[in-house]
DNA sequence: TACGATTTGCAATTAGATTGCATTTGGTTT
DNA sequence: AAACCAAATGCAATCTAATTGCAAATCGTA
């Protein structure tokens, strides 16, 4: 795990730090996107500056992109290979109201629909509200 | 123009108040959302803490929306009828990357799309960026 | 091993959102 | 019109999250 982890960062030209393997461990084994708050419950002893900075470098090295949904602190999620390809166009997320956390959802067909006279794109977010299949079960 | 902004908080049950009258007339000249700070700018004899508690009134009687594009400041703006009907199911917004305005756009042809096994959807938000039409011609 | 550049930790700052509370105001009742 | 009550307002203070400055620690390399 470590290797992969190690190897990628080197993939993204990151230089490779202790804070910067246990962060990336922490979001690659996240279903979902993770806050600064969160991260910083989850390791206690990284400061939260660091954490900020880490996540500031791998979102500028295109390993991970912020998530906006409705709740406060913004969240970060890991890119995988199609968000690699569709960064820049492409963000649906998924945000349960029961669990408060968002998932990425990339297996998506959405169609841009045409916008007003003029009026050009360059990309988009959709955020879904919902409840997760995992809330699902626990509410019946 | 102030007759009918008095009808429209009528119908809404809002106690009509100097303020509201004002900050709702400036909603509804302006064709984009509106942050609490420029509202401050517009009108400088308002406090902010009224301004902000006058637009939560205003979101709770639905006549406005809370716009959350990728800047900052989260933005008002009126909702309109369309915007009464699918108030809690469709918001899709356009925000523009050179003049930072947020528009509404209502005439929209969106279908919510399959979700992953035992997800369900209550409502939806699209955010799409790119450059509205006025900006369009003055990069000409 | 020394050097230069980067990262880190700590403290402080900024920005925006939000609240407490005393005062004022608006609408209603007498 | 005067009195009254509930809601709205203004001001200051607080809170949360984001962000930065700077000196110390660290890493890779000469």
């Amino acid at each position: 795990m470590k290797t992969e982890i190690e190897e990628l960062l080197r993939k993204k030209e990151i230089k490779i730090t202790a804070n910067r393997i246990l962060i990336l461990e922490l979001l690659l084994n996240t279903p979902h996107s993770l806050s600064i708050a969160t991260i910083e419950k989850a390791l206690p002893w990284a400061d939260r500056a660091t954490i900020f900075r880490t996540l500031k470098t791998f979102e500028k090295k295109a390993l991970l992109h912020a998530v906006k949904d409705d709740d406060k602190p913004i969240k970060y999620a890991i890119c995988s290979d199609a968000c690699e390809v569709n960064y820049h166009k492409i963000h649906p997320h998924f945000h349960c109201d029961t669990c408060g956390n968002t998932f990425c959802l990339y297996d998506y067909d959405f169609r841009l629909p045409k916008l007003p006279d003029n009026y050009t794109a360059d990309k988009y977010s959709l955020v879904i509200n919902g409840i997760c299949s995992n809330c699902q079960k626990h509410n019946i």
